[in-house]
DNA sequence: CCTCTTTATTGTCATTTAAACACTTTAATA
DNA sequence: TATTAAAGTGTTTAAATGACAATAAAGAGG
């Protein structure tokens, strides 16, 4: 087989950037590194791609190794490629961001894997050039979720109209009106009511939600955009 | 210096869609592939990462190389890495998207290169995966131009209301009420009117406008919206 | 049992923004 | 001077947005 003579063959790494929602605050997924360089420290999930399968498989492939997770919604997001970005070879990285529910996950996650949760607004220092990583992603999903109905992937199947709301709070850093807010969300036609509550955050409880999934596909497309003053899209 | 042994090292390439605008219609920037395999065949600007350059270098240097663009606004579009892309040898491939004003560069272009400028409607096939590239970068700069000002990186510094609305409509693939895109335009305070006509267009000719420099930069995160029912964002 | 407390839920009005729509102006050319 | 082709300009109506506050439900505690 013929190749590519006299070109230079690099290291190609794919980290995942994971999110996730509780109810309350929004949290991102770590791992202590495993191995030299950094080893111990926290990183993002992170491996090579091996020779035979694609940047979606080894962002997969490689999330199911570190977490247990699989199946979960994973978006390719930005290469980076800055020559000196790993101190021990160059190593091009292809960062993913993956959107889950905690409590679905959280079965599947469990002992077995090394991952933990951190506040978005008190993640520990990260290796290489991850915070970098993660902040881009941060601005992706703001960007992304201000014309998509992404952020539906960090909730339960079933979940409420305030929690949906305080999870569009946390995202964009700032307060939206309830009473705004819900009329835009029910406008959409993208939620069905149910008829029982979630007694868990309040006396009085909240009816729960669901996704109406033909309408979700149908509209993912052009969503709705009821963010004020996003900070920066 | 250590390395990380039993990895798996790849190609690494960029390619580059170049975007063009004449005042009339959008154009795509192709070059006919200088090396086998499909030699001859029609590509987007393409090369090998180098071993010391970043990605966003190695494109800047492949744009010069290929076509002899220089200082062009140039953005990192995806990463395609399908194992089989390229029937050689694996190779992964960093795609990166340029806008230009034509006129401008006609001159740096000139016929040392091989490079050739197709309108977006009537572009030839395109070798491996480059016609995908196109799409993608082809939505990119719709959903990026519905929200930032990236568009005036295809005008000339000196441009009139009917170019820059005739771009948008190209672009978005729409007509647009010309009383209504004035207006808006006009509000967004970018533009500045100048005292002199274009003349090419019409007997009456058209007023010249530049950009707001201050103001384009103060206003590049949270542009306007006035695209009605672009096809898809 | 009653009161208190907490959170969910619902509606109106004023303002802003968006969309539809047509005539006048200009200047070259015939 | 009449014609023509494109530029430029306002108004009206409908829809979306944003600000705003009172009521309903249910558990907790006296």
């Amino acid at each position: 087989m013929l190749k590519y003579s006299k070109q230079t063959r690099l290291l190609l790494a794919v980290d995942c950037i994971v999110f996730g929602f509780d109810g309350e605050v929004l949290k991102l997924l770590l791992i202590k590194r495993g191995f030299q360089p950094e080893k111990g420290n926290w990183s993002l999930m992170g491996g090579f791609v091996q020779d035979t399968e694609s940047l979606d498989q080894a962002a997969n492939r490689i999330l199911k190794q570190l977490t247990g997770l699989e199946g979960v919604y994973l978006e390719q997001l930005f290469t980076f490629g800055e020559p000196t970005r790993d101190p021990i070879e160059r190593t091009v990285s292809v960062a993913y961001f993956a959107l889950i529910d905690i409590q679905k996950y959280q079965t599947q996650m469990s002992s077995d894997y090394q991952a933990e949760w951190f506040q978005l607004k008190r993640t520990p220092k990260l290796v290489f050039d991850h915070q970098e990583m993660l902040e881009q992603a941060r601005k992706r999903i703001r960007y992304k979720a201000a014309m998509h109905p992404i952020l539906f992937e960090l909730l339960p199947t079933k979940f409420t109209i305030p929690q949906l709301q305080n999870l569009y709070e946390c995202v964009f850093n700032t307060t939206i009106d309830k009473r705004n807010f819900s009329k835009r969300v029910l406008a959409t036609g993208l939620l069905i009511k149910l008829a029982d509550k979630d007694k868990a955050g309040s006396k009085r409880g909240a009816y729960y939600y669901q996704l109406n999934m033909q309408n979700y596909y149908a509209k993912f497309q052009a969503f709705m955009n009821f963010i004020p003053n996003p900070d920066t899209l």
